[in-house]
DNA sequence: AAATTGCACAACCGCATTCTC
DNA sequence: AGAGAATGCGGTTGTGCAATT
């Protein structure tokens, strides 16, 4: 057992505060590359001004393969009620019940609505014993309470400007729930058969997009209709959301969209517009776009900087990393900058740079955050 | 339209526990 | 065995945003 308490980091050197693009970036980077044995030497190795313990919890709530985003399911919601009841306030032990969420979240989300939700309950009248919940039926009864699921869909609609969601605006989609809202499908690779625009328009449309990844903001009343209903033409706003989930699958999908992928050295962009390996314009627009969005949602644009010095930031960000990170970050410099080319090399991206002068680097200001 | 309030959640802090030498 | 380092955990706070007044 240790005695006394080293500082985790010096304080004075460290950044503190909301992770930037840049910053996730960097991380996943490194810990796709190098993995994290250490987390008190991994912000140094990986060039990052943050404390071990803010870079592993970083990683842990928010930016690791699997993490399940989105609203807790009504189910999940009275399991975490039973286990709270059970193991008490041991988030780690109850999120392990869940795979893919994180004892921060849980415990957020008790601290937020659960234990106000139990105390109504019991100021109600209601206790487990006779409300036929008891741990062992809780989590089968939860579509009973529709009173309570409402108020949880009200809560739900906290809207973020969400990749998704622009798309589904842009291309006149959204998602009306006609029920809580919740959908508890197996969560699946969403990456491996969208090779196009319209595909991933389908994809948005499934039960497993919304299931599996995607948030969703709901009605403020609740009809008895238990089925999902999706209106392409609705003009409803804001009906659906998406977090930025750095995982395996968003680089995968990004992989999915690109019609690079068998591209070779030095393709400039010029090249790229001038290839087959984009099925029509309209796919190319609508791609351009979708990573436009994409870049965007990252922090990556805007009045600040410059889309392509943004995107040879990420350049130099991407190193040594796997190939799937290169193509997208090409990807993107094609997409969204037309007065920056890329060169690649054995498929990795080995420089960004003004395409009305070649022979000079972009430079590479420092990324800032919008808003 | 502006101000206020409330909510949700990411992130921080400090203590506890585990690991390593 | 025990000291120090590293990591895990749970409580708490700060901030941004949406809803309400």
């Amino acid at each position: 057992m240790g005695r006394g308490r080293a500082p985790c980091c010096d304080k004075n050197k460290v950044k503190k505060g909301p992770w930037t693009p840049a910053e996730d970036l960097r991380l996943i980077t490194f810990i796709r590359n190098h993995g994290h044995q250490n987390w008190r030497a991994l912000p140094k190795q990986a060039g990052l001004l943050r404390c071990g313990k803010s870079c592993r919890l970083r990683w842990i709530n928010y930016l690791r393969p699997g993490i399940k985003r989105g609203n807790f399911t009504p189910q999940e919601e009275e399991t975490i009620i039973s286990l709270q009841n059970l193991f008490g306030n041991k988030w780690s032990k109850i999120a392990s019940h869940f795979p893919g969420r994180t004892d921060n979240e849980i415990k957020n989300v008790w601290n937020t609505h659960l234990k106000k939700r139990l105390s109504n309950r019991k100021s109600a009248g209601f206790t487990q014993k006779n409300d036929s919940c008891t741990s062992s039926s809780i989590i089968s009864c939860g579509n009973r309470e529709k009173g309570i699921q409402q108020s949880i869909f009200k809560k739900s609609n906290q809207n973020k400007q969400g990749l998704l969601k622009e798309i589904s605006t842009r291309r006149g989609l959204s998602v009306e729930p006609k029920e809580s809202g919740h959908f508890d499908s197996p969560t699946s690779s969403y990456a491996s058969n969208i090779s196009n625009v319209s595909q991933l328009d389908d994809f948005l449309r499934s039960d497993e997009a919304v299931g599996s990844r995607f948030n969703f903001t709901g009605p403020k009343q609740v009809d008895d209709d238990m089925s999902l209903e999706i209106n392409p033409n609705s003009s409803s706003d804001e009906k659906i959301e998406i977090s930025f989930v750095s995982d395996v699958d968003f680089w995968n999908m990004l992989d999915a969209l690109d019609p690079l992928q068998s591209s070779t050295e030095s393709q400039s962009n010029d090249q790229y517009k001038d290839s087959n390996l984009v099925e029509n314009s309209e796919c190319e627009v609508e791609c351009g776009k979708w990573l436009r969005n994409l870049e965007n949602e990252l922090g990556l644009a805007g009045e600040n900087i410059e889309c392509g010095a943004a995107c040879s930031e990420v350049a130099l960000l991407v190193g040594d990393t796997s190939l799937d990170i290169h193509r997208s970050v090409a990807l993107l410099v094609s997409a969204t900058s037309p007065e920056y080319q890329y060169s690649m090399k054995d498929s990795r991206l080995v420089s960004v740079v003004p395409a009305k002068d070649p022979l000079s680097s972009a430079s590479v200001p420092g990324i800032k955050r919008m808003g």
